[in-house]
Parts: C-alpha cells; sequence; structure tokens
RNA sequence: GGCCCAUUCGUCUAUCGGUUAGGACGUAAGAUUUUCAUUCUUGAAAGAGGAGUUCGACUCUCCUAUGGGCUACCA
C-alpha cells in the first residue's frame, strides 16, 4: 500500500505537470531478489490504472530500466569519486566490521565508520596508493566507500518539509560499489541514474530522508549540483493500532490487505490484495490519494483525472497516516453505487454461476442488483443480500417465525394469496397498490401483513420492499413461496 | 544510544495570527421505512505540556514529552 501510493503520488505529480512517470527497478541487491516481484509491481500499477510512462514495461529513451542491466555503467562513477578523492577503497571484511560493531555495542557504543575511524581500517586512505593496487590486484574484495566530510553543515530542502540542515559528523562512509558482485549500492545507483535519466523529482518515503545529506553530497561530488532533481520525502502509512509503519504481517493479522493483488511469496506465504477482496482500484487509488493528502476543500471522492488536475506536493501533509480499514471498505461502497446496474450486473453474474445459478440474463441480474446494491459494499455481498432471490427459503428464521407468524397473520396470508393471483401485470408498482389497497380496506396492522409475507418469501426478516421482491419471484413462484409456507409452518 | 522528521476529535484531515476550531469515517440518539439497510437530523468527540514573541496564538520560536524513521557490502 505504501509502495502504491508513493507510485500514485509520483504519477499524478508527473501528469499533473506534463512529466514523465518512470519506473525504474532498483535490483541493486543480488542477494535479495524476489522471482516474480518485477512482473507483480507491473501488474500492480496496471491494476490501479497508473501504468509508467517509461520503465521495464514500456521501454522508452532511457532504457534499459534495470539496474542488473546496467551494471557497466556505475563502476566509472566510482572511480571517478575515488580519483577526485570522495570515496576511497575498503578492504574491510564483513566479519570485521560486525566485530568492530559488537565490541562498540559492549562499550554501549555505535561503530560508525566515518573520519574517527577510517584512518584505522583496512582502506585506500591507510595503505596508499601502491598498496591499495597490490591488495586489488591480489584478488581481494574490496568496496568504494564515501568519504564523508568530517563536519559540514549539509543545507537540504525538501518539497514537503522545507530546509533541513544536518551536519555530517553524524553520517558515515556508505558504501557505494561493492566488487564481490559488481554491482552498486542504492545510493550511488540512485543517483547516477537519476542523472543520467534526467529526473526532475523523486518522490520518496520519508524513511529516506536519512539519507538525504549524502545524496546531495553524491551530487556536488560527482558535478552534478546544477541538475540535481528536487526531493519529496512522503509520510509513512501506519498501522491502524498499535505503533509503527505498515507492514505486510498487519493485514492478515486484523483482517484487511496490505497488497494491492494478492502476493503469493517464493517461500509459499501468501498475502491477500485488495483487488482480490473485492475493492475496485478506483476506490482503492482514491482512498490512498488521501492518506496523506487533501485539496483543501470538503470533497472526498475523485476519479484519477481529477486527482491528477489537483494534486500537488504543498497539500501533502508532513505526519504519519494511520490507515483506517472501515474507510476503505466506505470508499468501495460509494464508488460501487455509483456504478451503473448494468456494470454490476456483469460481475455478479459469474459469481450467480458459481453458485448454480446459471439461468439469470443481465436485465435480470440487474433488476436484482437495483434494489440490493445500496446496501452492498462489494459486488461479493450481493449473493448474501439476493440469495432468496434465486433459490427459495429452505428454512424460516425461527425468531421471526414467532414474532410474526401468529394470530391472524397466517390467515390474512392465505387471503393475500387471492389478492395477488388477481393481479394482471404482475408489477412493482401493481403489487405495491393491491396490497395496500387490500390491506387499508381490511384495517389491517401494516407492518405484521408485510413481515409476515417476508417471512414467508424471504425466510427473514429482513431486505428490500416486498413489492420489489415479489415483482422479481414472479407471480408463480410468489404464490408457490406463499403455500409453502402456509404448508410448513400452519394456517 | 546518536541523528532526523513529526504532533488538531478514536481515525483521515481543514485552519496558512483574530473561527461558536470545519468536514469525513466510525460511534450515540432521533426521524423516515412493512423489516433490515439506505437517507436525513442531531449529539458526543481535538489543538501533548511548559515557556516565550504578539494587542491577540492551533498557527511563529525554544524546551520537554510522546510517536515515527534512519543508524547494513537492504532498498
Amino acid at each position: 500500500m505504501g509502495g502504491v501510493r508513493t507510485a500514485l503520488y509520483n504519477y499524478l505529480f508527473a501528469r499533473r505537470h506534463g512529466g514523465d512517470f518512470i519506473l525504474r527497478i532498483e535490483d541493486t541487491d543480488s542477494q535479495r531478489f524476489v522471482p516474480g516481484a518485477e512482473e507483480y509491481i507491473a501488474e500492480a500499477l496496471h491494476w490501479c490504472g497508473i501504468d509508467p510512462d517509461e520503465g521495464v514495461v514500456q521501454g522508452g529513451p532511457h532504457a534499459p530500466y534495470r539496474q542488473s542491466e546496467r551494471k557497466e555503467i556505475y563502476l566509472q562513477y566510482a572511480l571517478q569519486l575515488v580519483a577526485s578523492g570522495d570515496a576511497y577503497y575498503a578492504f574491510d571484511t564483513p566479519d570485521e566490521l560486525d566485530a568492530l560493531r559488537a565490541e562498540a555495542e559492549a562499550k554501549g557504543d555505535t561503530f560508525t565508520y566515518n573520519a574517527a575511524c577510517r584512518s584505522m581500517l583496512n582502506n585506500s586512505l591507510r595503505f596508499g596508493t601502491e598498496e591499495t593496487a597490490a591488495k586489488i590486484a591480489a584478488g581481494e574484495r574490496w568496496v568504494i566507500r564515501f568519504r564523508m566530510p568530517e563536519s559540514e553543515e549539509v543545507a537540504m530542502n525538501d518539497l514537503i518539509r522545507g530546509e533541513v540542515v544536518v551536519n555530517t559528523s553524524t553520517l558515515d562512509d556508505k558504501v557505494l560499489y561493492k566488487s564481490s558482485d559488481e554491482l552498486p549500492t542504492y545510493h550511488l545507483a540512485n543517483i547516477v541514474d537519476d542523472h543520467l535519466m534526467e529526473i526532475s523529482h523523486v518522490i520518496r518515503g520519508e524513511e529516506w530522508l536519512p539519507s538525504l545529506p549524502l545524496h546531495y553530497l553524491l551530487y556536488r561530488a560527482l558535478g552534478w549540483s546544477g541538475t540535481q532533481p528536487l526531493f519529496a520525502h512522503l509520510p509513512l502509512l501506519l498501522k491502524p493500532t498499535g505503533g509503527g509503519k505498515l507492514s505486510k504481517r498487519d493485514g492478515d493479522k486484523m483482517g484487511f490487505p496490505v497488497f494491492p493483488l494478492r502476493w503469493e511469496a517464493p517461500t509459499g506465504e501468501v498475502s491477500r490484495g485488495y483487488r482480490e477482496d473485492g475493492y475496485f482500484p478506483e476506490a482503492f487509488i482514491n482512498m490512498l490519494a488521501l492518506l496523506g493528502w487533501n485539496p483543501g476543500t470538503e470533497q472526498e471522492i475523485f476519479p484519477l483525472d481529477e486527482l491528477v488536475e489537483l494534486f500537488s506536493l504543498d497539500r501533502v501533509s508532513k505526519s504519519g497516516a494511520r490507515f483506517d480499514p472501515e474507510k476503505a471498505k466506505w470508499f468501495n461502497a460509494q464508488y460501487l453505487r455509483a456504478k451503473s446496474d448494468e456494470e454490476l450486473a456483469a460481475l455478479f453474474l459469474p459469481i450467480l454461476r458459481e453458485k448454480g445459478i446459471d439461468d439469470v440474463c443481465v436485465f435480470l441480474a440487474a433488476r436484482v442488483v437495483r434494489i440490493v446494491k445500496e446496501r452492498a459494499t462489494f459486488v461479493s455481498d450481493f449473493w448474501e443480500l439476493s440469495h432468496y432471490l434465486f433459490v427459495a427459503p429452505t428454512e424460516y428464521d425461527p425468531k421471526a417465525v414467532e414474532k410474526f407468524w401468529k394470530g391472524e397473520n397466517p390467515a390474512r396470508i392465505a387471503e393475500m394469496c387471492g389478492i395477488l393471483e388477481a393481479i394482471g401485470d404482475f408489477t412493482a408498482a401493481n403489487i405495491d397498490r393491491a396490497l395496500h389497497d387490500w390491506i387499508a380496506a381490511k384495517e389491517y396492522p401494516m407492518g405484521q401483513v408485510m413481515n409476515s409475507l417476508r417471512l414467508a418469501i424471504v425466510g427473514e426478516s429482513k431486505g428490500p420492499g416486498m413489492a420489489d421482491v415479489c415483482e422479481i419471484l414472479g407471480k408463480e413462484e410468489t404464490l408457490a413461496r406463499l403455500r409453502r409456507a402456509l404448508g410448513e409452518l400452519g394456517k
């Protein structure tokens, strides 16, 4: 969800300003490759209706869009930084670094690879050019680290938060490139590609704010400050209850999807999706758009093109937004009601077939949808709300029987059969009129009579207006059900 | 621990120094309805705390508290 919202804001911003929305796959961690993940991302964006203008699927002038396919372009920039003195080779092994961290932790400290200790560690700054070259030639594993200035105030600008200043003394010498897999880390690859791909705006999650100084410094060291993109760090999406940012586990725990589409991890772990849970993509997108942004008016329902028209970064809020599954449902219900009976009927028919009802035409389905859609949140609610229109009740709710199948009611239902029988054109309007006239003439209690009728036909004591129900059932079925109720419940 | 960001009803949010602090979800009550739902009306519900600045602070500054993020040869 968080990823989709970030993509959405990027999409809206790009559209709003006539730019291009680019999907680049940042797969520089060869250890964490997940088969199917890339395809999943493309499909999810497509379902949401926010297809990229350029990217792995669409192609484009900046191809390739997969960092693993751009390996050869990163090393030269890493070397350029070494040459300019902004970076250096380091030979410390992961084990050595882990040991240093453990050691520091034991003393209640945190190990930081920075100006204070870099001259004591295994790197080209200590070894000098010759020894470094020898080590590399000998096949020792190395990484290239950024040489973080010892103490410098870096003033940055964030489109959402304004000016942020950080002193480099609190930062560490981040790894930019690793010889082990000949791949850069995020920081280098991101800056190089953003430059090469002519990225004008970076809109990303707030978790990236702490590395913004590094990114500023990288642009400067590479000589690209002049064309550096503008940054906007989005507030995080938080769990509905408890603390922390929304994570994939929360959904299954709390009963709502966290993924746009159902996701089956290679491990076999399955996460439900908004699509499979019956959400309309427009509703999902609308809900996400308002989680951290608002147009300043009281309108809440926005089609995508309207979001494009209204979106602006200065109306994005600064604080994390707690996700509310109830409101997500409300959005879906709004979109469901706005859809035509016919459109919903087309979605309902497959469900009916699944239930073994395959002789229903679109017109009948639409007629049913018309009377149940305002009580539904999802298309999948339709069956629960209308099954009695397709299958006669096999039992009668005991509470309803106790409440309504008593006194003169059974006799009135018997009498009603004659009234219904006499209706020529069995339409809701005619049924309604005939019943009301009859009840009025006999001075029967309306509630008692109508609820008995409902019980006899539906088997329960809730549901849409009975005239509509009877019309959909037809005269024959309506009378058959009344007679059966009289037989089973007694007169 | 260090650094950074944030802080208005339970939740999402409006307010860009002067408002009875507005709306939505949820919730409570009532009305409508043959039932349920819908719809409508109404209600409860908020500026974390403390100092400043100012004629006047939810709004600006600082401190504290709280929440969150980052602190990897992950992104």
